[in-house]
DNA sequence: TTGTACGCGTTATCAC
DNA sequence: GTGATAACGCGTACAA
């Protein structure tokens, strides 16, 4: 492996100039350039990026913060990050966290150790730990999926839930459902999960319909919680022509019930999920739900703080579009 | 960020000595490492681990190769190997390679600059580049879902494909199928893929019953090579009654296939899976399926690993544990 | 425009 | 046992 001082030698000139057209910092004479050009090529220089790190207290690493990979969702932001960033020559450092606020402090100090350029951080709540983190060791972070008066006054990029969600019922109501349930993520700390029941519960005000609790079931975003979830709805005495689900996972637990209590999708019962992860193609009846670009949210996520980090950008709330994609497991009654 | 220089400063030692009691690399004082100790203690220093990696030429870094970190097969490895990486003090760099080789270099490359101690790597075919660089920068590394006699010397972790193909079509063929089909994945060089079709033929052979290459359809693992295999060989005069699919995705594919053929399973045809990723248990019906352990695999895969980096211990095959998890896609008939 | 010399934070080799 | 000091490979004032 040869160094800085051997492109020097070879070139017949000094480090610093060898430096200089490396990262074009200074003027250099042409005809040196070209010496010190032919030197690298020649021994198959590559710069030493921890030597760099080093003196620069900068690498070329981002970090990526999210609860746990072997899910569709985030591997879908993950994927879309590391595109990104790949393409603007930084690596990814994954950190798994489990949703566990301790592992997440523990990732960030690792990632400050290690002189990280930035972070993409998807987290169920900002915590005052996290934005004091990010303030006091000031590195660039974007927070995924995260309302804008979350973040702390940092960087985000998401969808509007809010919209989204009231959108997402409008379908369900214009199609003359008017008794609609609703199965919710955690509603004690995921931010973008209160702003979906708030979109679904003012989209049934703005019909005249109202909110009926016992149709609301408060999941996990897991399959069982919707699998649970559709069983409390659904064997109710009275129960919905449609349910509304905070994500595709639950969705399609809430199928399974739903075949197991025997009332046919969509014939006896709608049902609408939420994000489009892969599992809601291949479902049967194939998913309805409102697709969010979660790769687009990483790679756009990645774009904006790579911005921060190297254009000192100004810090920006994306908010991306959403769609319904219409499938098999809805329909009018 | 305090430095080591500072700690030694309180600690009225020299810098050598707080190296010392940081790395127990020689014996000091119990006294003096006490003060040392409280002196890290009061300054809350953590040693800088670029400067370390420097010095050192070896980081706390492992690379995980894959070739797509958005499909649930992968994303469980990754999973099994950050958990055990991170209890052991490293962590990941994630490279995401889309399966092509020239991805692979670069990221080997990435790896090789970065001083990563040792990678995870988990391709379709081992290439003669890619030993070549493991030989050269001497960087330890693990193949995962590789047969041993493909690893070019190296580690691996793995399940005994062949074998387990060999169970899968002996389960079926206990129940009395005697018309098996297959979908393979890419047969020119996933070497996995190989060694399932050919399992799947000797157990044929052992049974006594004739392999018929129109109901093999070389698929590459994805839904859609699925669906497509699924309608090539059930639109045939002569169906199968039974079909063996290399991987789950490919199967799910395959049920829709057969739906749309009107063929219900598992009355008309069963379907066997293979992996048991998230999919398999909430498609309709349930898919029954050969569960490879493969969050394990990426345990294990690490921990043969980082004892090659620390131990310095020998290369070795680890064949773990596969097994038939029955649900729904089978029936004897 | 170019070269010298020092610093980044560690570890390791040597003397003491 | 302990302490200087030279690496590790690079960037950058500063001097020329």
């Amino acid at each position: 492996m040869s160094t800085i001082k051997d492109v020097a030698r070879l070139a017949g000139v000094s480090v610093s100039t060898v430096s200089r057209v490396l990262n074009n910092s200074k003027p250099v004479n042409s005809d040196v350039r070209d010496r010190v050009l032919i030197a690298i090529d020649e021994l198959g220089y590559r710069p030493n990026s921890v030597a760099r790190t080093l003196v620069n207290k900068k690498s070329q690493l981002i970090g990526v913060v999210i609860p746990d990979i072997d899910n569709p969702f985030f591997s879908a932001l993950v994927r879309g990050v590391e595109e990104e960033a790949k393409k603007k020559g930084y690596s990814i450092l994954l950190c798994n966290t489990g949703g566990d606020l301790e592992q997440e402090i523990q990732y960030l100090d690792i990632l400050k150790e290690k002189y990280a350029a930035g972070v993409v951080f998807l987290t169920a709540r900002v915590q005052d730990e996290h934005v004091s983190f990010f303030r006091e060791s000031k590195t660039p972070v974007v927070f995924a999926c995260q309302p804008e008066n979350l973040t702390g006054g940092f960087s985000s990029v998401a969808i509007d839930d809010f919209r989204a969600a009231y959108e997402g019922t409008s379908y369900l109501i214009k199609r003359e459902h008017k008794n609609i349930g609703f199965v919710s993520g955690p509603l004690s700390d995921s931010s973008s999960g209160v702003l979906r029941v708030e979109g679904f519960k003012q989209a049934l005000i703005d019909n005249g319909i109202d909110f009926r609790s016992e149709w609301l079931y408060e999941g996990n975003y897991r399959y069982r919680s919707g699998y649970t979830g559709g069983l409390k709805i659904l064997q109710q005495l009275e129960r919905p022509t449609a349910i509304f689900c905070a994500n595709d996972e639950m969705a399609v637990g809430l199928l399974s019930a739903a075949r197991e209590l025997d009332l046919s999708v969509p014939e006896k019962l709608s049902v609408l999920g939420f994000d489009d992860t892969v599992m809601a193609e291949i479902v049967n009846p194939k998913l309805t739900t409102i697709r969010q670009p979660i790769c687009a949210i990483g790679k756009y996520s990645a774009h904006t703080l790579i911005g921060e980090i190297e254009g000192g950008v100004e810090k920006q709330h994306l908010l991306l579009e959403y769609e319904i994609v219409e499938r098999g497991s809805c329909k009018s009654i």
